[in-house]
DNA sequence: GTGTACTGTGTAAGCGGTTACAAGGAAAGT
DNA sequence: ACTTTCCTTGTAACCGCTTACACAGTACAC
């Protein structure tokens, strides 16, 4: 059913040459005589020659493919598993990287890690001989000395990493930088004293970093987030769910605003507490983290910091590439901006026909169109 | 900062015995003698060996790697290009083959096709090499003969294609018992006479099926789609509030109901029509397909197609592996089944108590839990 | 004490390319 | 006309592993 391709050797035959010529002619390296390429070329493309990328990658050791692991949370491991599958900021980050990789001539192999340590290290080592370099996400290996032997084997580029592993290149996003920048929109826009915070994956380091930051800038602007209101939630709207739904019946009088560490968080929290009867923004004010598309056409649409997925694993796939290169990298750690993007979901009026949800997209589009010409 | 990593011959050579052991002992293919086994073992745990997957795979042509190609829309290159990275679906297919793969043994190989064609092929081509197989998502390839060429190299799983390509295993959604169905609920449940159907894009087989079936789900119910009311959007929230937004100036009036072909059109949908000062459901009933975890959260929550994309992911792995191993796939075309999820935007009304988003997940776990058991 | 049958291991030939090195032939220099 | 040099091409080794085949060595039967 599925014959054997033709290889090198067939084509040398046909076109009456070795099968270095054939190689030569295919890589245009070295010089090779106009008249002999074009029986070279004739004979592949009678035969239908279509080169084995992995003899030329066993010869050569280029593969030209990039390795992308990710955790994967157990689906039927706990009551929210099978939320895992729409874990959407992890989705964007891997079209990022692939399309970059694309256009480098890379392709993308994926691999998910469950959290069962040791297996995974050892599926994640036998991939050092089919890619050229590895992008680990947030926080597929435990410890930096995992990392660094990993990194003994081959180039490694860390996504949203504790931050500054020793041994590879990493790359987060400024998680400081935006909740500093959240903080004072509405302590300072909306007179906000007490907030609230409801937490991702309480082992991610960007949830870790989102926590520590926001708290530390409310503090600083003289506000307060009791711990009664930090509540912790797994990156999911059914964990935002489950946490608000816990934090209710509590005797606490609830904070004007509850930040989330990310979009799909607040759905789930904007869910219980309209189900309560309090109303987004006059009776709580909610905001999101990421930007996703879907929050911007709730009502009220939601007040969130954008980060770029996209362009996050853009990043990772360039500094891999660079490495590759051989063209040492300049920054060990690479931090990419956020943007406040008001809404109305923290209070702010909007004039609905300037700031449409396709307005906002097609404003978005020429930002990014220009400055990437 | 890369050095090379030890082969089978450093490993022969410390345990003192020749490659073709080493090789016996790490396959356990045919007999080793213990005591030999045991040298090999600690030689290989000494030298911290790791089997080198590519010559492996050169030499015994197993891969253990399965190729995915999907369809990128060009970033750039309308208006709503830059949504494309959320297009949640084929996210959670590549979760769903990824995840299954990987309990197969196999890595997933991601590689995006622009429909620039004759490179698209030529890249994919060149895939055959690396991969044991193929699986092609929506229309990634134009037509059945590039299906055939590619099927004569490598086995090649069609995801959402047109339904029947000779040369390949299809494997696909059932759209016409889904829209049937949501017809039959619309007409026979809420007393609908007139409705309208925003499609996705124009190109996609899985949309022109929704569009055919509902149309003539609905016309043998004795309901009316008038062409005014059929409209045409991307798959994205941004298409959707495009179509309806043109669709509101025209004088004919609006339809009871508005099916949309996937969820996120739904959303972009209502969005629009309550800007209008329209409620759902009273004024016009909106409905979606997919059942991506979000719409279950919107007020009123939207009543949709219950799809899996994660078992379509899976099945097409199944199904590969299954050509792999040589077992001839009994049927060459797989339908899933669809499920009708009645929720709030249809006019049905729910105890919320009973129906949150989260009990409802819960429920939805323990089916799936008990199912594969 | 031979003959036979295994069992365990080594030798070597691939898998399909790349590439260092050698060699043949033509162009250029004297 | 004879070197010298460059250009083009062929030969063969190698990338790291699998596996068919050959070959000892041991075990068993007689």
């Amino acid at each position: 059913m599925v014959d054997s391709p033709p290889t090198i050797y067939d084509v040398a035959e046909l076109a009456g040459v070795s099968i270095a010529t054939v190689s030569r002619a295919l890589n245009s390296l070295s010089s090779v005589r106009p008249s002999t390429r074009d029986k070279v070329m004739a004979a592949m493309d009678k035969l239908e020659f279509v080169p084995n990328v992995v003899a030329r990658g066993l010869s050569s050791g280029k593969h030209w493919i990039l390795g992308l692991v990710f955790m994967r949370a157990p689906v039927y491991g706990s009551v929210l598993g099978i939320e895992q599958a729409s874990l959407l900021y992890t989705d964007i980050v891997i079209r990022g990287a692939e399309t970059r990789a694309a256009e480098r001539g890379y392709s993308l192999l994926l691999s998910s890690a469950d959290d069962t340590h040791t297996s995974g290290m050892q599926s994640i080592l036998s991939l050092t001989g089919t890619v050229d370099g590895l992008i680990l996400l947030d926080r597929v290996l435990g410890d930096d000395d995992d990392v660094a032997y990993l990194a003994k084997r081959t180039p490694v580029v860390l996504l949203a990493g504790k931050g500054n592993s020793p041994s590879a290149v990493t790359i987060r996003v400024d998680n400081e930088q935006a909740m500093r920048s959240l903080a004072e929109h509405l302590v300072q826009v909306h007179g906000i004293t007490r907030v609230g915070f409801v937490a991702g994956s309480s082992d991610s380091p960007d949830s870790v970093a989102r926590v520590d930051a926001f708290r530390q800038a409310i503090t600083e602007l003289g506000a307060t987030l009791d711990d009664v209101d930090l509540l912790q939630s797994d990156w999911t709207s059914a964990g935002g769910e489950v946490a608000m739904q816990a934090r209710l019946p509590r005797p606490e009088p609830l904070p004007q605003a509850f930040a989330c560490a990310n979009d799909q968080i607040a759905v789930g929290v904007i869910y219980v507490l309209n189900a309560a009867g309090l109303k987004i923004p006059d009776d709580v004010v909610v905001t999101g983290f990421d930007d996703i598309t879907l929050t911007r056409y709730l009502t009220p649409p939601l007040t969130t910091i954008r980060q770029s997925g996209g362009l996050l694993g853009e990043a990772a796939v360039d500094a891999l590439v660079a490495m590759l290169d051989g063209s040492e990298v300049a920054n060990r750690t690479v931090v990419l901006p956020t943007e406040l993007v008001v809404r109305g979901s923290c209070g702010c009026t909007m004039d609905a026909d300037v700031r449409s949800p396709l307005a906002e997209l097609i404003t978005l589009r020429s930002e990014v169109g220009s400055s990437s010409a």
